[in-house]
DNA sequence: TTGAAAGCGCTAACAT
DNA sequence: ATGTTAGCGCTTTCAA
């Protein structure tokens, strides 16, 4: 590997007017940077970031850390983020990891490894402790959750966020508002200490605030988001056990679109025999037979205000703040009304 | 942030010797190794990847380098390959970049940078020169893409992928054997050096083989693999321009999906009124209304075998070689024989 | 079993 | 405008 001494002796430069060109420092003659700049170019020569980051006491660099790959909702918000933050000056550089994987360990580490000055979490935990975001020692914005389960003080982390909860009960204040009141629920899980509780919560209130009593029988748990066959069975032990109810709640689009494929399949007709409505918006529920009824996370204007609220705390910190967003229901051909 | 040094001052030993407890090295004492072990706890060090690579000649670490985030064929190979290169007793280290970067290039910079011993390219081009793959000095693969397009010598890369073009022709040919004669091609672009041309290509070769005049009026160009929007507007022109098909080829299954949309807006009964075909086989594809005739590309398959070639090429250098997966027809509900 | 010290490639003072 | 030099945090000889 051909290094900055290489250009240096190559050129008959020192090593440092070398790194000066390279790092579009002004004070080098037209000359030099020519010269160096064509041996870079001749030689091959590639930076070696760790040695750069090593010696760096900063960067410009804001990461994006995800968590599970699986999560089509989002891509766009990370499209929207990479946008902006490059439009604002700043660098973005995407990381993924697995889910088993303890995302604010991940970002201490990134953080000194490559000079971070920010932190977005996308896909992170619910309840983070006040010991455990210690290890965070840059701004950082929890980006479509937030800290319903931890006890961390408000002022302590920003987070950009929908009520899941308070969604969760709009979908169900719809298929109530069109006569449903056998409403079945299709989630992930029920005490996961995340979105599928807090989803979960949100429909028994809004059961209960409707006076409605809430069946176990007519819950159906997934284990999963994404693998569409074991929605599928879910669904479908659902209407075997207990097929009374005249609607679905969804906890996320990509699970509707299999719980619609598994009520046709055991012939009933969505929505004349069963109205669906889920949570996300994705664009592809836009674009199934029938579209599907859903409650929209805006994730242009939440990718946006992430990548806002990351800025204005590298440059004016200690201004920690939580957002939290209105789903806005998106009319589909999924639901009708009861007997209608 | 607390580094090697810290630790040492702090139990009273030397640097090396809180290195080699970290890097699990036989030879220290029971009683220093638990003292540095706590220290570690105690002042919540966390290494430096940066220093670590710096010093590191190689690592263990084989690197998988995604262009574009938005494939969703991409998330089950990835999966996959995670999986046996650990069990192989290798690391992977998932990487993320824009479509306009060179991966090439970002391979060579994460290879001097991290030290690893292989990369695994997703989503790269079809045309490499010898020049460019000179910047690789690790042994790689092409995962789901070959070098069709490009001037490389056999000898000089290894890939996994399928035949686009045959894909293509075999999608044609199932529709000719429903007795389909106007058909329809919805893809990306005509002429991009990449996947869109071969499968473009083979739809047209297929249709001579047939004896079917090639019609451009007959072409839908979406310019995306991803915007539902923009394919349901492409197949809308084509639909007002020419709806004289009965069958519709679509070069990805969402494209499909949004192409079954617009049909269905436009009064089109998907099978009755037009059949369509697809190439990918998404998981997805099996739970529309209807679900997708698809020709599946094995991504189980290609994935392991990814990995297996990767770790050959690592231990056995200079075996390169190229691998070419049959894909294989998904039967679903959006084809029928025509007047049937 | 442990310590001392060299140096990975680079940036950033500090000189000149 | 350019050169010299001291580290950044770590691994790895080499000595003891």
């Amino acid at each position: 590997m051909t290094n900055i001494k290489d250009i240096a002796l190559h050129c008959g430069v020192a090593i440092s007017t070398v790194s000066r060109v390279l790092n579009d420092h002004p004070d080098v003659s037209q000359d030099t940077r020519e010269k160096v700049l064509r041996a870079v170019k001749e030689l091959h020569y590639i930076p070696n970031t760790s040695a750069r980051n090593l010696v760096r006491t900063s960067s410009d660099t804001i990461a994006l850390l995800v968590k599970g790959v699986n999560n089509p909702f989002f891509a766009r918000l990370i499209k929207v983020i990479g946008r902006e933050i490059a439009q604002r000056g700043y660098s973005l550089e995407l990381h993924h990891m697995d889910t088993s994987e303890d995302e604010l360990r991940i970002g201490a580490q990134l953080t000194n490894e490559r000079k971070l000055i920010g932190i977005l979490f996308l896909g992170g935990r619910f309840n983070y402790s006040p010991e455990e975001m210690a290890l965070i020692h840059v701004p950082s914005v929890f980006c479509t959750y937030t800290n319903t389960f931890g006890n961390l003080n408000p002022s302590a982390y920003s987070s950009v966020a929908i009520d899941d909860k308070q969604a969760a009960q709009d979908a169900v204040d719809a298929l109530v508002a069109l006569g449903h009141r056998k409403i079945a629920i299709l989630t992930d899980n029920k005490d996961d200490r995340s979105i599928s509780e807090l989803r979960f919560q949100g429909y028994k209130d809004a059961l209960a605030m409707h006076g409605i009593p809430f069946e176990p029988n007519l819950v159906a748990c997934t284990g999963t988001f994404s693998d569409m066959r074991a929605i599928y069975e879910a669904t479908s032990r659902l209407i075997e056990r207990d097929s009374s109810f005249t609607a679905i709640f969804a906890i996320a689009d990509l699970m509707a679109i299999a719980a619609i494929k598994a009520l046709s399949d055991h012939g009933k007709r969505v929505p004349e025999d069963c109205s669906v409505v889920a949570i996300d918006g994705l664009e592809l529920s836009s674009y199934t037979l029938p579209t599907l009824t859903t409650l929209v996370q805006p994730a242009e204007e939440m990718g946006l205000l992430c990548a806002k609220t990351i800025i204005e705390l590298i440059e004016h910190p200690g201004q920690n703040r939580q957002y939290t967003f209105e789903t806005v229901l998106r009319p589909g051909g999924s639901v009708c009304r009861l007997n209608g």
